[in-house]
DNA sequence: AATACGGGGCT
DNA sequence: AGCCCAGTATT
Protein backbone atom coordinates (compact mmCIF):
# COMPACT_ATOMS: atom_id res chain seq x y z
CA UNK A 1 0.00 0.00 0.00
CA UNK A 2 1.41 3.26 -1.02
CA UNK A 3 1.35 5.76 1.90
CA UNK A 4 -1.01 8.20 0.22
CA UNK A 5 -3.23 5.42 -0.06
CA UNK A 6 -2.59 4.48 3.44
CA UNK A 7 -3.45 8.04 4.20
CA UNK A 8 -7.04 8.59 2.94
CA UNK A 9 -8.05 5.36 3.53
CA UNK A 10 -7.20 5.30 7.41
CA UNK A 11 -8.60 8.99 7.74
CA UNK A 12 -11.83 8.19 6.20
CA UNK A 13 -12.24 5.16 8.52
CA UNK A 14 -11.33 7.21 11.40
CA UNK A 15 -14.12 9.54 10.40
CA UNK A 16 -16.54 6.87 10.31
CA UNK A 17 -15.76 5.97 13.79
CA UNK A 18 -15.23 9.22 15.40
CA UNK A 19 -16.78 12.04 13.70
CA UNK A 20 -19.24 14.84 15.15
CA UNK A 21 -22.86 15.02 14.66
CA UNK A 22 -23.01 18.64 13.27
CA UNK A 23 -26.44 20.14 11.55
CA UNK A 24 -24.71 20.76 8.86
CA UNK A 25 -23.23 17.50 7.36
CA UNK A 26 -26.45 15.59 7.23
CA UNK A 27 -27.65 17.62 4.28
CA UNK A 28 -26.84 18.56 1.19
CA UNK A 29 -28.68 21.64 0.84
CA UNK A 30 -26.18 24.34 -0.80
CA UNK A 31 -27.81 27.19 1.23
CA UNK A 32 -27.03 25.61 4.49
CA UNK A 33 -23.83 24.32 3.93
CA UNK A 34 -22.94 27.78 2.56
CA UNK A 35 -23.64 28.96 5.92
CA UNK A 36 -22.18 26.85 7.73
CA UNK A 37 -18.80 27.33 5.81
CA UNK A 38 -19.17 31.26 6.58
CA UNK A 39 -19.83 31.14 9.67
CA UNK A 40 -16.87 28.66 10.59
CA UNK A 41 -13.81 30.28 8.58
CA UNK A 42 -11.72 31.37 11.45
CA UNK A 43 -14.15 30.16 14.30
CA UNK A 44 -14.50 26.94 15.96
CA UNK A 45 -17.65 24.94 15.60
CA UNK A 46 -18.24 25.16 19.57
CA UNK A 47 -18.34 29.27 18.81
CA UNK A 48 -20.32 29.06 15.68
CA UNK A 49 -22.76 26.55 16.21
CA UNK A 50 -25.27 28.96 18.35
CA UNK A 51 -24.85 31.44 15.42
CA UNK A 52 -25.99 28.67 12.80
CA UNK A 53 -29.12 28.00 14.73
CA UNK A 54 -30.11 31.87 15.03
CA UNK A 55 -29.90 32.08 11.14
CA UNK A 56 -31.48 29.01 10.00
CA UNK A 57 -34.32 29.81 12.16
CA UNK A 58 -34.44 33.40 11.22
CA UNK A 59 -33.44 32.94 7.66
CA UNK A 60 -34.69 28.93 6.69
CA UNK A 61 -33.93 29.73 2.87
CA UNK A 62 -31.38 31.99 0.81
CA UNK A 63 -34.82 34.40 -0.23
CA UNK A 64 -35.51 35.01 3.33
CA UNK A 65 -31.84 36.09 3.79
CA UNK A 66 -31.96 37.96 1.02
CA UNK A 67 -35.25 40.19 2.23
CA UNK A 68 -33.69 40.78 5.54
CA UNK A 69 -31.64 44.36 5.97
CA UNK A 70 -28.34 44.39 6.90
CA UNK A 71 -28.68 45.40 10.68
CA UNK A 72 -31.03 42.77 11.17
CA UNK A 73 -28.03 40.61 9.72
CA UNK A 74 -25.44 42.03 11.62
CA UNK A 75 -27.39 41.82 14.71
CA UNK A 76 -27.58 37.70 14.52
CA UNK A 77 -23.78 38.28 13.76
CA UNK A 78 -23.10 40.12 16.46
CA UNK A 79 -20.37 39.08 19.19
CA UNK A 80 -18.97 36.57 15.66
CA UNK A 81 -16.65 38.77 14.76
CA UNK A 82 -15.08 39.58 11.28
CA UNK A 83 -18.15 41.29 10.47
CA UNK A 84 -17.41 41.82 6.57
CA UNK A 85 -18.79 37.94 6.55
CA UNK A 86 -22.20 39.17 7.25
CA UNK A 87 -22.13 42.03 5.05
CA UNK A 88 -20.73 39.42 2.01
CA UNK A 89 -23.27 36.62 3.01
CA UNK A 90 -26.16 39.09 2.75
CA UNK A 91 -25.29 40.81 -0.63
CA UNK A 92 -24.50 37.34 -1.90
CA UNK A 93 -27.69 36.22 -0.77
CA UNK A 94 -29.52 39.40 -2.92
CA UNK A 95 -27.25 38.37 -5.20
CA UNK A 96 -28.61 34.79 -5.67
CA UNK A 97 -32.45 35.98 -5.23
CA UNK A 98 -32.10 38.77 -7.25
CA UNK A 99 -30.20 37.86 -10.49
CA UNK A 100 -29.42 33.74 -10.17
CA UNK A 101 -33.62 33.43 -9.39
CA UNK A 102 -32.73 32.30 -6.31
CA UNK A 103 -31.38 29.20 -7.48
CA UNK A 104 -27.57 28.68 -5.49
CA UNK A 105 -24.74 27.80 -7.86
CA UNK A 106 -23.66 24.56 -8.41
CA UNK A 107 -20.61 24.31 -9.22
CA UNK A 108 -17.16 25.59 -7.79
CA UNK A 109 -16.02 28.27 -9.82
CA UNK A 110 -19.68 29.99 -10.11
CA UNK A 111 -19.84 29.63 -6.04
CA UNK A 112 -16.61 31.13 -5.87
CA UNK A 113 -17.83 34.14 -7.52
CA UNK A 114 -20.37 34.38 -4.38
CA UNK A 115 -18.99 37.73 -2.22
CA UNK A 116 -17.18 36.45 0.94
CA UNK A 117 -16.25 32.93 -1.03
CA UNK A 118 -12.91 32.01 -1.68
CA UNK A 119 -10.41 28.60 -2.45
CA UNK A 120 -11.58 26.95 0.37
CA UNK A 121 -14.99 27.56 0.81
CA UNK A 122 -15.63 27.24 -2.78
CA UNK A 123 -14.16 23.84 -2.24
CA UNK A 124 -16.07 22.87 0.88
CA UNK A 125 -19.53 23.27 -1.11
CA UNK A 126 -18.94 22.08 -4.15
CA UNK A 127 -17.44 19.23 -2.76
CA UNK A 128 -19.99 18.70 -0.15
CA UNK A 129 -23.42 19.50 -2.08
CA UNK A 130 -22.44 18.51 -5.75
CA UNK A 131 -19.99 16.05 -5.12
CA UNK A 132 -17.37 17.81 -6.83
CA UNK A 133 -13.93 16.70 -6.72
CA UNK A 134 -12.40 19.60 -4.97
CA UNK A 135 -10.09 19.56 -1.96
CA UNK A 136 -10.55 21.40 0.64
CA UNK A 137 -7.27 23.53 2.23
CA UNK A 138 -8.35 24.62 5.73
CA UNK A 139 -6.00 25.24 8.80
CA UNK A 140 -6.77 21.75 9.75
CA UNK A 141 -5.70 20.34 6.29
CA UNK A 142 -2.38 22.18 6.79
CA UNK A 143 -1.69 21.17 10.14
CA UNK A 144 -2.53 17.29 8.97
CA UNK A 145 -0.76 17.24 5.44
CA UNK A 146 2.49 18.65 7.24
CA UNK A 147 2.85 16.43 9.66
CA UNK A 148 1.75 13.47 7.83
CA UNK A 149 4.01 14.15 4.74
CA UNK A 150 6.86 16.10 6.14
CA UNK A 151 6.18 18.84 4.59
CA UNK A 152 7.91 21.68 5.91
CA UNK A 153 7.47 24.75 3.89
CA UNK A 154 5.87 27.85 5.13
CA UNK A 155 2.02 27.67 4.47
CA UNK A 156 2.19 31.36 5.26
CA UNK A 157 3.85 31.57 1.62
CA UNK A 158 2.84 31.81 -1.42
CA UNK A 159 4.69 28.79 -2.72
CA UNK A 160 3.81 26.97 0.25
CA UNK A 161 -0.05 27.33 0.19
CA UNK A 162 0.59 26.01 -3.93
CA UNK A 163 2.20 23.05 -2.65
CA UNK A 164 -0.22 21.84 -0.40
CA UNK A 165 -2.98 22.56 -2.06
CA UNK A 166 -1.45 20.51 -5.13
CA UNK A 167 -1.25 17.80 -2.22
CA UNK A 168 -4.39 18.07 -1.15
CA UNK A 169 -5.96 17.68 -4.87
CA UNK A 170 -3.77 14.58 -5.25
CA UNK A 171 -5.34 13.00 -2.23
CA UNK A 172 -8.73 13.54 -2.39
CA UNK A 173 -10.60 10.27 -2.79
CA UNK A 174 -12.58 10.88 -6.59
CA UNK A 175 -15.08 8.39 -5.73
CA UNK A 176 -16.22 10.22 -2.09
CA UNK A 177 -14.61 13.43 -2.16
CA UNK A 178 -17.23 15.41 0.22
CA UNK A 179 -16.63 12.38 2.99
CA UNK A 180 -12.81 12.81 2.50
CA UNK A 181 -12.78 16.64 2.69
CA UNK A 182 -15.19 15.96 6.33
CA UNK A 183 -12.51 13.14 7.17
CA UNK A 184 -9.39 15.33 7.03
CA UNK A 185 -11.09 18.45 8.46
CA UNK A 186 -12.43 16.82 11.25
CA UNK A 187 -8.94 14.61 11.89
CA UNK A 188 -7.35 18.14 12.12
CA UNK A 189 -9.68 19.22 14.79
CA UNK A 190 -10.31 16.05 16.86
CA UNK A 191 -6.51 14.06 16.63
CA UNK A 192 -4.19 16.03 14.92
CA UNK A 193 -4.61 19.39 17.35
CA UNK A 194 -2.18 21.94 17.25
CA UNK A 195 -1.23 21.41 21.02
CA UNK A 196 0.23 18.05 22.78
CA UNK A 197 -1.74 15.97 20.19
CA UNK A 198 -2.18 12.14 21.44
CA UNK A 199 -0.25 10.35 18.97
CA UNK A 200 -0.24 7.12 20.97
CA UNK A 201 -3.75 6.48 19.82
CA UNK A 202 -3.12 7.65 16.10
CA UNK A 203 -4.15 5.22 13.60
CA UNK A 204 -1.36 7.43 10.99
CA UNK A 205 1.58 7.04 13.45
CA UNK A 206 2.77 4.20 11.93
CA UNK A 207 3.44 6.23 8.77
CA UNK A 208 4.01 9.67 10.33
CA UNK A 209 6.52 11.58 9.08
CA UNK A 210 6.46 14.46 11.69
CA UNK A 211 5.70 11.62 14.32
CA UNK A 212 9.21 9.97 13.02
CA UNK A 213 11.46 12.92 13.03
CA UNK A 214 10.35 14.29 16.32
CA UNK A 215 8.26 17.07 13.98
CA UNK A 216 4.80 17.28 15.33
CA UNK A 217 5.56 20.73 17.77
CA UNK A 218 7.56 22.38 14.70
CA UNK A 219 5.21 21.57 11.83
CA UNK A 220 3.12 23.20 10.42
CA UNK A 221 5.50 25.84 9.65
CA UNK A 222 4.36 29.43 10.10
CA UNK A 223 6.46 31.80 9.42
CA UNK A 224 4.67 35.25 9.54
CA UNK A 225 3.33 36.32 12.89
CA UNK A 226 0.48 38.96 13.18
CA UNK A 227 1.79 42.49 14.78
CA UNK A 228 -0.81 43.51 17.15
CA UNK A 229 -0.67 47.23 17.44
CA UNK A 230 -2.53 49.96 20.20
CA UNK A 231 -5.42 51.96 19.52
CA UNK A 232 -6.76 54.06 22.48
CA UNK A 233 -9.97 55.28 22.63
CA UNK A 234 -12.22 58.25 24.32
CA UNK A 235 -15.57 57.40 23.62
CA UNK A 236 -18.05 60.16 24.73
CA UNK A 237 -21.70 59.18 24.94
CA UNK A 238 -23.97 62.07 24.73
CA UNK A 239 -27.37 61.36 26.71
CA UNK A 240 -30.34 63.37 27.55
CA UNK A 241 -31.21 64.46 30.98
CA UNK A 242 -34.95 62.45 31.33
CA UNK A 243 -34.79 60.21 34.04
CA UNK A 244 -36.23 57.33 32.75
CA UNK A 245 -34.18 54.84 30.38
CA UNK A 246 -37.53 54.73 28.25
CA UNK A 247 -37.14 58.75 27.70
CA UNK A 248 -33.68 59.01 27.61
CA UNK A 249 -31.41 59.85 23.83
CA UNK A 250 -28.50 58.62 23.03
CA UNK A 251 -26.44 59.73 20.16
CA UNK A 252 -24.96 56.52 18.18
CA UNK A 253 -22.74 56.38 15.07
CA UNK A 254 -22.78 53.61 12.63
CA UNK A 255 -19.26 52.44 11.79
CA UNK A 256 -18.07 53.51 8.13
CA UNK A 257 -16.04 51.67 5.58
CA UNK A 258 -11.92 51.08 6.47
CA UNK A 259 -11.93 50.52 9.80
CA UNK A 260 -12.78 47.59 12.39
CA UNK A 261 -16.46 47.02 12.76
CA UNK A 262 -17.80 48.22 9.49
CA UNK A 263 -21.69 48.76 9.58
CA UNK A 264 -22.33 48.03 13.58
CA UNK A 265 -22.97 51.22 16.06
CA UNK A 266 -20.59 53.05 18.67
CA UNK A 267 -20.88 56.47 19.69
CA UNK A 268 -18.57 59.49 19.64
CA UNK A 269 -14.93 58.78 19.85
CA UNK A 270 -11.31 60.51 20.00
CA UNK A 271 -8.74 57.99 19.00
CA UNK A 272 -4.89 58.03 19.61
CA UNK A 273 -2.48 54.98 17.44
CA UNK A 274 0.93 54.92 18.94
CA UNK A 275 0.44 56.25 22.72
CA UNK A 276 -2.59 57.72 24.79
CA UNK A 277 -2.62 61.33 25.73
CA UNK A 278 -1.52 62.04 29.30
CA UNK A 279 -4.19 63.33 31.55
CA UNK A 280 -6.76 63.22 28.88
CA UNK A 281 -9.44 65.42 30.14
CA UNK A 282 -12.52 65.07 28.58
CA UNK A 283 -14.08 68.21 28.33
CA UNK A 284 -11.43 70.13 26.79
CA UNK A 285 -10.32 67.72 24.43
CA UNK A 286 -13.84 67.24 23.40
CA UNK A 287 -13.82 71.39 22.81
CA UNK A 288 -10.79 70.56 20.92
CA UNK A 289 -11.50 68.61 19.10
CA UNK A 290 -14.77 70.14 17.98
CA UNK A 291 -13.57 73.25 17.30
CA UNK A 292 -10.56 71.38 14.89
CA UNK A 293 -13.99 70.20 13.19
CA UNK A 294 -15.14 73.76 12.52
CA UNK A 295 -17.59 73.73 15.08
CA UNK A 296 -18.49 77.46 16.67
CA UNK A 297 -18.96 77.50 20.52
CA UNK A 298 -20.80 79.92 21.57
CA UNK A 299 -20.43 78.82 25.09
CA UNK A 300 -18.24 77.30 27.45
CA UNK A 301 -18.50 73.18 26.88
CA UNK A 302 -18.53 73.31 30.83
CA UNK A 303 -21.62 74.73 31.07
CA UNK A 304 -23.45 72.25 28.77
CA UNK A 305 -23.51 68.78 30.72
CA UNK A 306 -25.47 68.13 33.76
CA UNK A 307 -23.50 65.59 34.48
CA UNK A 308 -19.96 63.64 33.40
CA UNK A 309 -19.38 60.04 34.24
CA UNK A 310 -16.08 58.65 33.67
CA UNK A 311 -15.15 54.87 33.13
CA UNK A 312 -13.08 52.62 33.84
CA UNK A 313 -10.74 51.75 31.18
CA UNK A 314 -11.64 48.86 29.03
CA UNK A 315 -8.72 46.87 27.75
CA UNK A 316 -9.82 44.67 24.67
CA UNK A 317 -7.78 42.29 22.69
CA UNK A 318 -8.29 41.70 19.20
CA UNK A 319 -6.41 39.44 17.11
CA UNK A 320 -4.57 42.05 15.71
CA UNK A 321 -4.94 45.11 17.92
CA UNK A 322 -4.74 45.92 21.33
CA UNK A 323 -7.48 48.33 22.20
CA UNK A 324 -7.73 50.63 25.39
CA UNK A 325 -11.02 52.67 25.67
CA UNK A 326 -12.40 54.87 28.17
CA UNK A 327 -16.27 55.86 28.00
CA UNK A 328 -17.58 59.67 29.11
CA UNK A 329 -21.49 59.73 29.84
CA UNK A 330 -22.02 63.51 29.50
CA UNK A 331 -25.54 64.50 30.13
CA UNK A 332 -26.90 67.20 28.09
CA UNK A 333 -29.05 69.92 29.64
CA UNK A 334 -32.84 69.84 28.45
CA UNK A 335 -32.82 73.24 27.17
CA UNK A 336 -33.49 75.60 24.08
CA UNK A 337 -29.68 75.92 23.46
CA UNK A 338 -28.42 72.61 24.88
CA UNK A 339 -30.70 71.21 22.52
CA UNK A 340 -29.47 73.26 19.54
CA UNK A 341 -25.76 71.64 20.36
CA UNK A 342 -27.32 68.44 20.63
CA UNK A 343 -28.63 68.55 17.32
CA UNK A 344 -25.47 70.09 15.49
CA UNK A 345 -23.14 67.25 17.30
CA UNK A 346 -25.61 64.77 15.60
CA UNK A 347 -25.74 66.77 12.36
CA UNK A 348 -21.81 67.38 12.26
CA UNK A 349 -20.79 63.63 12.84
CA UNK A 350 -23.72 62.14 11.32
CA UNK A 351 -25.09 60.43 14.46
CA UNK A 352 -28.49 59.00 14.95
CA UNK A 353 -30.70 59.61 17.84
CA UNK A 354 -32.12 56.59 19.57
CA UNK A 355 -33.90 55.74 23.14
CA UNK A 356 -31.57 54.26 25.28
CA UNK A 357 -33.75 51.05 25.48
CA UNK A 358 -33.04 50.72 21.97
CA UNK A 359 -29.56 49.96 22.39
CA UNK A 360 -30.25 46.12 22.80
CA UNK A 361 -31.93 46.22 19.38
CA UNK A 362 -29.13 47.35 17.13
CA UNK A 363 -25.54 45.50 16.64
CA UNK A 364 -22.70 46.62 18.55
CA UNK A 365 -18.86 45.58 18.67
CA UNK A 366 -18.48 43.65 22.22
CA UNK A 367 -16.42 46.42 23.32
CA UNK A 368 -19.76 48.28 23.74
CA UNK A 369 -21.54 46.00 24.74
CA UNK A 370 -19.17 45.23 27.48
CA UNK A 371 -18.89 48.88 28.44
CA UNK A 372 -23.13 48.97 28.77
CA UNK A 373 -23.26 45.71 31.12
CA UNK A 374 -20.77 48.13 33.10
CA UNK A 375 -23.02 50.64 33.37
CA UNK A 376 -26.28 48.50 34.40
CA UNK A 377 -24.47 46.72 36.76
CA UNK A 378 -22.79 49.71 38.31
CA UNK A 379 -24.88 52.55 38.01
CA UNK A 380 -28.49 51.45 38.36
C1' DA B 1 3.52 39.85 -0.94
C1' DA B 2 1.69 42.13 2.96
C1' DT B 3 -1.97 43.77 5.73
C1' DA B 4 -6.66 44.33 7.63
C1' DC B 5 -10.24 42.17 9.80
C1' DG B 6 -12.98 39.67 15.83
C1' DG B 7 -13.57 37.21 19.26
C1' DG B 8 -12.93 33.30 22.22
C1' DG B 9 -10.62 29.22 24.02
C1' DC B 10 -6.49 26.69 25.22
C1' DT B 11 -1.72 26.29 26.86
C1' DA C 1 0.96 36.31 26.37
C1' DG C 2 0.97 33.65 22.30
C1' DC C 3 -1.26 30.56 19.21
C1' DC C 4 -5.06 28.90 16.65
C1' DC C 5 -9.62 28.53 14.72
C1' DA C 6 -13.66 24.66 8.39
C1' DG C 7 -10.20 32.38 5.50
C1' DT C 8 -11.22 36.41 2.37
C1' DA C 9 -10.56 40.91 0.38
C1' DT C 10 -7.79 44.66 -0.48
C1' DT C 11 -3.64 47.09 -1.34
Amino acid sequence: MTKNSFFAQKIISWYHQNKRDLPWRDTQNPYKIWLSEIILQQTRVAQGMPYYEKFIEHFPTVQELAMADEQTVLMLWQGLGYYSRARNLHAAAKYISDDLNGTFPNNYTEIKKLKGVGDYTAAAISSFAFDEVQAVVDGNVYRVLARFFGVEKDITSTEGKKEFRELAQKLINKKEPAIYNQSIMEFGALQCVPKNPNCKVCPLQQKCTAFEKNLIEKLPIKEKKTVVKDRFMHYFVFVTENKTNTEKKVLIRQRQEGDIWQGLNDFFVIEFLNKDKKNFEPIKELQIQLEKDGFNLELKITTKFKSIHESIIFKHQLSHRTLYAKFYTLEIKNTKEQNEFWNKLKKKYNLEEINWQKLDKIPKPVLITKYLDYLSSHLF
